[in-house]
DNA sequence: TTAATCAATCGTAATATAGCAATAAAGTAT
DNA sequence: ATACTTTATTGCTATATTACGATTGATTAA
């Protein structure tokens, strides 16, 4: 997309921007809610799950894995995926800090 | 890149990547969270508080105020954007939703 | 060993995004 | 009317992303 200019910015909104894109794209959102459900950590499931080709699933994971929001361990043939617990309260924490920095303007600004 | 399959996903997977992508560059973070904290709302200033062309902090304004997230008015020459408050209130809700979805496995999974 | 299975990686094509200069459009002021 | 200011739009380049088929690497089953 052209050269994003990360230096411009502080490092909060570049964290946030990278968290941010764990959730801009719907396979990546159906990848996160479906191990918000199935605790369990399954994998290659996702792949029917999606309709999508195993490549583009196993490009999408390592996307969430590169910004650590899940985390894979090998079982055999197969690799089982779950959230990571810290850096999804991470997560949380940083985008519940933005969505409560705003108040309702009682005073209407625009 | 490359088309992605909106109809592979529900349209809460769907809504919640349209609002991810407000939050996943630096610029439109930085944007968003200057007008959290300039309930004024202002504008134009974004263009020296963000190092960019004015060109390209008008693009991510238009992109943001087409996912709903800011709206702007005219005032003389200028523009004055702020938050929406419906569509921030419906962002943080889904988001939250999202966020409360995770029991920390006391059971771990990996 | 040989098959079979599963997931990661490679290579490639198509499309989207980020960024900017230049221009247009629309108001304000002189 | 003319000049000035401010924002939106256009046109362009470079880079990133999405998606897939094919291949590779690793593990299990026969």
């Amino acid at each position: 997309m052209g050269v994003t200019k990360t230096q411009n910015y502080t490092d909060e909104h570049n964290e946030i921007a990278i968290f941010g894109k764990a959730f801009s794209h719907p396979a990546r959102v159906a990848i996160i809610t479906h191990l918000l459900k199935a605790k369990a950590c399954i994998n290659s499931h996702l792949v029917e799950e999606l309709g999508l080709a195993q490549a583009t699933v196993s490009q999408h994971l390592k996307e969430l894995k590169g910004i650590g929001i899940i985390q894979g361990t090998v079982e055999g043939t197969s690799v089982s995926y779950c959230i990571n617990p810290e850096v999804w309260s991470l997560v949380k924490s940083r985008f519940v800090e933005i969505f409560n920095q705003f108040e309702d303007p009682a005073n209407d600004c625009c």
